[in-house]
DNA sequence: ATGTCTTTGTGAACGCGTGCACAAAGATTG
DNA sequence: CAATCTTTGTGCACGCGTTCACAAAGACAT
């Protein structure tokens, strides 16, 4: 690409952005649907409402792949399947690797939609020995210390990562060391890889947090509309002079006993103290 | 990582980026380690580095909460967890209904980062009759008809989907009428809901199919740079004339097979049809 | 063939998020 | 008290992603 004159569109050679990614496998599963129904073409309008996108921004990511549809018509389904499955690699067939067989590297194992595109559970590791041979998912559960011989027999090249936070760096680097390329981290840690290795992480807690967030946001500003009284309400935390701050707030049922900063800090650590974070009880990340 | 919003007009009411916002919990984990470890003030740098994001990021950051920091200090571990968790609406409690107890119902119930934030489930909600009485998690399975009561009785605002797909918008809609407001949905469709209420959504299968376009993206790259002979390689999809493409990619196996676009459609769609994903065997998003 | 109607593909404007770079603020030392 | 050193807070520029709006392309009817 920076050889003189390689002319050529250049624009999608390697182009397409991260976020038309990350938006194919919706398409793909609305295209699936509607191939299921034997509808034979959609307009970007309906596949759009289907995916619940904005149709410009789906043809947009469209012309990323190629001029595929048909103008006054639409597109093919089942050849926008296809293209699309292709240019996911989904045609070809990725063996991976579930490591942490708790709660969750169990429901992941017996995950119907692993199979379903492409992906195939080669097997389940686990750290403890007593798990080791234990069916799970109708698969008999491998112990860590084959973790390397397995990797590489079976050309793995995509992990899940579903461990407790404090086993997840070193099983990454584990199966970076074996061939791993590309990691799926349920741990709720910040997994430190190298150049060229993608991970991915699933974090339901942020996810609820994300929503508390929102959640409490919504019942301020009803709160706001309602008793308009006091105005600043959840104003900027104004954290300047001594114990001010946004006190009067009325935003959710926060009571006058967690306002004070330097005081109620201790309160607030104790009660995180004994709170399942460090290392998650084999469960789920936290 | 996992995807999902619901965007809303205009944030105006008060600053804070949505990307911002999904970062809190982020530095609220690095903060609670670093907290439990007894460490009084932490550097942005440090953090940053903790959190796995850039240090001026992290400061700004900060800085739409208010000015917590202490120029050539840094901030105060205790004080900043307290501050971003009154941000986030941690210091109260939320009660949480889990509807859909299948594989990943149960792990869910079973997670402990659950209550470790100010989160409590407040009941699990199964449509099996068979399930009804149950206990998961200590605690009984409850019937998809007495969802609206519970829902009520115990005021909660913010609901997890871990349904089939196929049951997943009916199971929004009830729980929207019943009063609940935030929606974290795991199930594999898209969920139409009304304004005001958000709706983050966990899904895995798009996540490995992330993985697997960058994992054949790198497969691409590597034949290149060592067979540097046909110049084009992966780029452009020209689903047209023979069948070049990164064939040769050492990763996966990817034949012949898989590459003319009209007649593989059949066997694509074939392939597909018996898969699991409109409605999911009980276990996950496909 | 010609005209009309539908839908794609994309140029261009806009807004958000990111990261650099630096002045201001405060701690610390002599 | 002055000098120096550390670290925050932020103005600014850049790039990516989103959205609008419309010309071009093709289907379809006459």
């Amino acid at each position: 690409m920076a050889t003189g004159r390689t002319h050529r569109p250049a624009t999608r050679s390697r182009g397409i952005p991260e976020a038309t990614v990350a938006r194919l496998p919706l398409y793909l599963r609305a295209l699936t649907a509607l191939s299921e129904r034997s509808v034979p073409t959609v307009s970007s309008e309906e596949l759009a409402a289907a995916a619940g996108v904005n149709s410009a921004k789906l043809r947009k990511d469209f012309s990323y792949l190629g001029s595929y549809g048909t103008r006054g018509v639409g597109y093919d389904v089942e050849y926008l399947v296809y293209q699309i499955s292709r240019e996911l690699g989904l045609t070809q067939d990725w063996p991976v690797v579930i490591v942490g067989i708790g709660n969750l590297g169990a429901a992941l194992a017996n995950y119907g939609g692993f199979s379903a595109r492409g992906f195939r559970v080669a097997a389940l590791i686990d750290a403890d020995p007593a798990m080791a041979g234990k069916p799970v998912a109708g698969m008999p559960v491998q112990h860590t210390d084959d973790l390397e011989k397995i990797i590489s027999e079976n050309g793995v090249s995509i992990g899940v990562i579903a461990t407790p936070a404090g086993a997840a760096q070193q099983v990454s680097e584990r199966l970076i060391a074996a061939g791993v390329t590309s990691i799926l981290n349920f741990a709720p840690t910040v997994l430190s890889v190298p150049d060229g290795v993608d991970v991915r992480k699933v974090d339901l807690s942020i996810e609820l947090q994300i929503l508390a967030f929102h959640e409490q946001r919504k019942a301020g500003e009803e709160a706001a509309a309602a008793g308009s009284a006091d105005a600043d309400a959840d104003g900027a935390p104004d954290a300047g002079a001594g114990a001010p701050d946004g006190a009067g707030a009325g935003t959710g049922a926060a009571p006058a006993a967690a306002l004070m900063p330097p005081a109620g800090r201790a309160a607030a650590a104790a009660a995180r103290k004994g709170g399942p974070d460090g290392d998650v009880p084999a469960v789920m990340p936290a």
